[in-house]
DNA sequence: GCTTTGTCGCGTGTCGACAATCTTCTTGAC
DNA sequence: GTCAAGAAGATTGTCGACACGCGACAAAGC
């Protein structure tokens, strides 16, 4: 989704002030929309009522919304226009099965050739702590968790597994922040990452795949089960 | 990338003309042209110059260039405009280890819960011996072969795995099409899916699954190998 | 009352034009 | 001869306008 800043030669001590273009200011401002819940899935997304709203014309929103078209988040139809989407039940379980394939691989890889990977690892499951210490919002966890199967991906060694995540992480962030609270105990995201961290360090790919399609099925069956008693009030 | 047609209550003697906008058909167009080799990678794309090619404005090139860059034929940098996407070797290891990962699941699945797939599957590689009989061209092959990999991804019941496996699909086609053969008997070519297609049938998981992956790892072996011969070559 | 046809508003599809930006070529100094 | 700065050209980025298609409602026919 983001492009590459151009490095400096030099390092001076001035903020990388954004060289996003205006389609990536856009891009951004829906996502963050979206995933905050200001806009609803199925709810549509008209250019020329965000151009408005934004005061620009309809050629840059028009392109930010292709793009998020690519991020599975938004949805375009013919001569219709753009809407969020709305995911069903089996569509999250579909995502939440490749998941657990793409992340399964990568773990392994990452086991067997990159445990120099381990200490970032570590530092994002610590801040998962901290974030259940201080009491921290969904989004905070969500996205700390996020970052840590993304450095996951990342430290695999294959750009490819990194290019499926980040395509559908939007979409698994959406399908997690509809829901309130994932444990009871804030403490148990943390936790639940524990035994990758270690089987990581242990060396034991085997042990590490294992542990992550653990984790990651759990998180896919507290999501489906939400997503049905949401269905269920729905349709009451 | 089709549009479903509205189905008429009555059965009139109408075919259902062609729905496609102007995008898909200049999307299509710039595909044929980069995959046929009319345009090689690292060839720069110039909206206006297409646009003036093709004689229509550049707003429809510029978002067919956007739904390639998805598909990965394409690459954008900002204010330089699109280029050929121009693929490492070990970008494409990446691809075919993703395709591994991604197929191999998929045919696990299809074998425990569609083996109705079967008769779909055989009549693709029953078209692969007839291809190697009439002695058809690479593109063709390549294409027919695409197809029987994208019926087990279909048939895999998670569309997620469609979603990834299309998405690829482009790219992976122009790997091989840059070979003049893959194997010096086109017959090899349509042999090399028959274990798979019996592991199906025989509605053992474990085996597909080997089959598969054995059947891509050779294929990722023989495109890197000519990579490297090409790279020799080009630096010579 | 139900189905079909006409009308209308709204939003997308495409366009041509201008501004911002990058690339290349030219010019000049060392 | 090499390098740097500047000018010129080409290409992208953004814009506002207009034509077309869709969906909704009203009107007409059965």
């Amino acid at each position: 989704m983001h492009r590459e800043p151009s490095a400096l030669s030099e390092a001076y001590p001035f903020l990388p002030l954004s060289r996003d273009g205006l389609v990536d200011r856009v891009a951004h401002s829906l996502v963050s929309a979206i995933l905050s819940g200001a806009i609803r899935p199925g709810h549509r997304l008209a250019e020329s009522h965000i151009a408005r709203q934004m005061d620009l014309s309809r050629a840059p929103v028009r392109e930010a919304l292709r793009l998020l078209e690519n991020s599975g988040l938004v949805e375009y139809r013919a001569n219709r226009g753009f809407f969020v989407r709305v995911n069903s039940a089996s569509s999250i379980a579909d995502l939440y099965e490749l998941r657990i394939v793409i992340e399964t691989a990568a773990v392994r890889a990452l086991t067997l050739t990159n445990p120099q990977a381990l200490p970032g690892l570590r530092a994002k499951v610590a801040e998962l702590y901290q974030l259940a210490e201080t009491g921290a919002d969904m989004m905070a966890h969500v996205t700390t968790d996020m970052q840590f199967h993304r450095l996951i991906c990342e430290g695999s060694g294959n750009q490819r597994f990194l290019q499926v995540f980040d395509q559908i992480s939007n979409e698994t962030k959406l399908g997690l922040l509809v829901i309130g609270r994932l444990y009871d105990d804030p403490h148990r995201m943390a936790e639940t990452h524990e035994p990758i961290v270690d089987a990581i360090a242990a060396g034991d790919a085997d042990a590490a795949v294992q542990a992550i399609a653990y984790h990651i099925g759990v998180a896919k069956d507290l999501v489906i089960e939400h997503i049905g008693k949401q269905q269920e009030a729905g349709e009451a």
